[in-house]
DNA sequence: CAGTACTGACTGACCAGTCAGTAACTAGGC
DNA sequence: GCCTAGTTACTGACTGGTCAGTCAGTACTG
């Protein structure tokens, strides 16, 4: 179990390159990340990176299917939900989301994607599919069922949706990218609260009555 | 006038290299971006980048700098603008901004600024002085005089501006990052107005005040 | 013909990807 | 237990291609 110095653990390290690759690329971007930071944060060698892994390409496509499958798992158990009312549900389903991205990698693996979806729209058009979908297509239900109920007033419940995921997904994307240069940005939880009671009034036929915070 | 080849044009060559760069930049990122791709862009010669700017860096910072300068012009004449009430204000400073970030190269910056911030922290310090400190102190303004005066409810001001300016930086980021892929956005002026409908809704005291579309 | 805007072949650095060699483990014979 | 031959995870010096940056030379201008 001690392995000191040149061990051989060949189950771990393909996940160990997968997690020092994310920290690199999101840091640098893809074009400027080196394969020897990322073989010197996961303690190998750049070699070892084309024993596990085909390319830096192959490398990065890993990266992002490793974070991604790992949150399409979380996501996938609040859809099944069917909570009390609708901005019940949504707060259920949204807080859900908030905190996967947050405490999986998606958070990082979204901005990412922001930086080099241009370079590899084959990635880009994946993650559309396989996550982007996914969990509009669960937003507009919930927000569709509360107009038909007439909990919600008459929104378009696609652009409702979108407009309900904006602020958190410029929230992941701001603190990323400008985080360490801006400290005075709200924290988490406030954010989180302030917004959706914000958004969740916005959309209330009668005002007051989803209210929590 | 007329130029068929080689011609000679130092006045206009500054001007043509950057806003080749800015393209070569937004859709490459900085460092998979090549200089000889931008002065084809240009149609000059590689050496001719050189005679104008130091070195790719320089050239990436005076791409930052003239896009940021022009929008900043743009959105001084708002401020001072004292119109009526205050979430009729508040809709024409959003539109300004929108307006703003979609016609002039501000959009482009700000995507490619959010990619690469995390190479170039002055760059992304300079462009939270010059630029969103600005546009953050004035929907902050706004928003707390519609508080003061009892026309919103009383939400934080501050993170009342930062919700009412994520969805048009979130749509900004994503048709830049992925609006090749996914062709089922929505148009942009009916994003804008029915986002701003949701959020000024969300902000009244007494619903359906200001309401306009 | 003097001055200058511009060119494009060249250089040197950097880095993805390779591969001959090494160290760690394993099985089997004693 | 100890040696040994075979296997495999891993290393790091090397290669070849790419590209930022240079500069001697060219073509246009006045």
């Amino acid at each position: 179990m001690k392995c000191p110095f040149r061990c051989r653990r060949k189950d771990a390290r393909p996940g160990e390159l997968i997690s020092a690759a994310l920290e690199v690329f999101v840091e640098k971007g893809f074009a400027a990340a080196r394969l020897d930071d990322v073989a010197a944060k996961a303690g190998v060698s750049k070699g070892t990176v084309y024993l596990y892994f085909e390319s830096k390409e192959a490398l990065f496509k890993a990266v992002i299917e490793a974070g991604a499958m790992s949150a399409v798992e979380a996501l996938e158990q609040v859809a099944a939900d069917g909570g009390s009312s609708a901005s019940e549900r949504l707060r259920r389903f949204m807080a859900t989301c908030w905190q996967t991205m947050n405490e999986t990698p998606l958070g990082d693996l979204l901005k990412l994607l922001v930086a080099e979806s241009q370079n590899f729209p084959e990635i880009g058009r994946w993650f559309d599919t396989t996550i982007v979908r996914r969990v509009q297509n669960a937003t507009r239900a919930i927000i569709a069922a509360g107009v038909a109920e007439g909990e919600f007033r008459p929104v378009p419940a696609d652009t409702a949706a979108d407009i309900v995921f904006a602020p958190f997904f410029a929230h992941i994307i701001w603190q990323r990218a400008f985080g360490a240069v801006m400290i005075d940005l709200p924290p988490p939880e406030r954010f989180f609260a302030d917004t959706l009671d914000v958004l969740v009034h916005g959309l209330l036929r009668v005002p007051g009555t989803g209210a929590q915070s």
